[in-house]
DNA sequence: AAGTACGTAGACTTGTAGCA
DNA sequence: TGCTACAAGTCTACGTACTT
């Protein structure tokens, strides 16, 4: 038996999704793969992938997928330690480093820390784009290492890192407003007002109007827009009104293309950055490289926050 | 001690059946 | 038609016994 190659044949098939591409991508055949998987199966005494399209994990899968990814990393740290600085200067064979982020983090502030993490490890990344809710979800499976998320609690076998608050503006375009705010922001304008949801599950803008301006029970009429630059490109062309992260509208609102629905008022949400806890140096340097850039982009996050939705959930209100 | 032959176990490929 | 599982045969690595 050979634990390394099943272990690598289970990766494989969860990453690519079937027995054939993994064979593909191991350089042998499908069922050389059904082997391996239907061995460590045998192993360990239970099914670990549900035969699909995609193959999924079992929740003994995930585990066991964790651990393959976890010693993949430590393997790759080790090469790193005997043989320093041969990974930046030749490139690597090594999988890119899986994390989970967030639409607005990706949007604003997420890139040059990775840019700086890959700079300085010479390893690639792979980011798999949620809701922050979703987030903490792909950690908990163990599809990635660490997730952007609005989730304070850590997930079993993880450590958590606040990373600070992000400001969002509910804003709209001058016109947008005129028409139909001609008389300020009242419960009638907003229940008829087009707003904007980044997805079905954003209740970023429901909370605005429920805690911020506290208009219970308003039923939004909206489009749904998910995607951040696109979300800023149909505020600023009159299609709804919307929650926009600060940093993206900041200077369309001080040009006056855009303007706050209600002047003054603002939410915060609180992110965290969640990751496996383990010895890892490849772990260290995305850790610093995020939270470095966070302390540069985002708020002071206050104590005792939590949340979930499109983007975090509230934590809290100004105005 | 080093080299060689042989047996065995494990991992593979090929071919094919079964299923959706 | 595409994908996975299974059976049978092949290849390879490794351990052991024997020879030089």
């Amino acid at each position: 038996m050979n634990d390394y190659l099943q272990l690598a044949a289970l990766v494989a098939v969860l990453r690519e999704g079937s027995f054939e591409r993994a064979a593909a991508v191991l350089h042998v055949t499908p069922s050389a793969i059904s082997q391996r998987i239907k061995q460590l199966e045998e192993a360990v005494g239970g099914l670990l992938v549900l035969r699909g399209k995609p193959c999924t994990p079992t929740r003994l899968g995930e585990r066991y997928y964790r651990h393959a990814l976890q010693v993949e990393l430590l393997e790759s740290d080790l090469a790193e330690e005997l043989a320093p600085g041969q990974r930046r200067a030749k490139g690597t064979n090594a999988p890119p480093i899986a994390i989970a982020v967030n639409n607005d983090s990706l949007a604003t502030w997420v890139l040059p820390a990775l840019a700086a993490f890959s700079d300085e490890t010479g390893l690639c990344v792979k980011l798999e784009v949620d809701d922050e809710a979703h987030t903490a979800e792909w950690l908990r499976t163990g599809r990635v290492l660490g997730a952007i998320t609005a989730e304070a609690t850590p997930v079993q076998g993880c450590l958590v890192e606040p990373l600070g608050t992000m400001r969002y503006r509910a804003t709209a375009s001058r016109a947008y407003a005129r028409r139909w705010f001609p008389h300020g922001v009242t419960r009638e304008a907003l229940s008829i007002a087009p707003a904007l949801l980044f997805d079905r599950k954003d209740a970023l803008e429901t909370r605005f109007v429920e805690r911020v301006l506290g208009f219970r029970n308003v039923a939004l009429v909206a489009h749904g827009i998910p995607s951040t630059p696109a979300f800023v490109e149909a505020t600023m062309l009159g299609l709804g009104w919307g929650m926009n992260v600060e940093p993206l509208v900041i200077e369309h609102l001080r040009r006056g293309r855009l303007v706050d629905l209600v002047e003054g008022k603002s939410m915060t949400v609180a992110l965290y950055w969640q990751h496996w806890r383990l010895e890892s140096t490849t772990l260290a340097a995305l850790t610093r490289a995020l939270t470095k850039q966070a302390r540069l982009h985002l708020g002071k996050a206050r104590a005792g926050a939590s949340s979930s939705g499109r983007r975090p959930k509230a934590v809290g209100a100004q105005g």
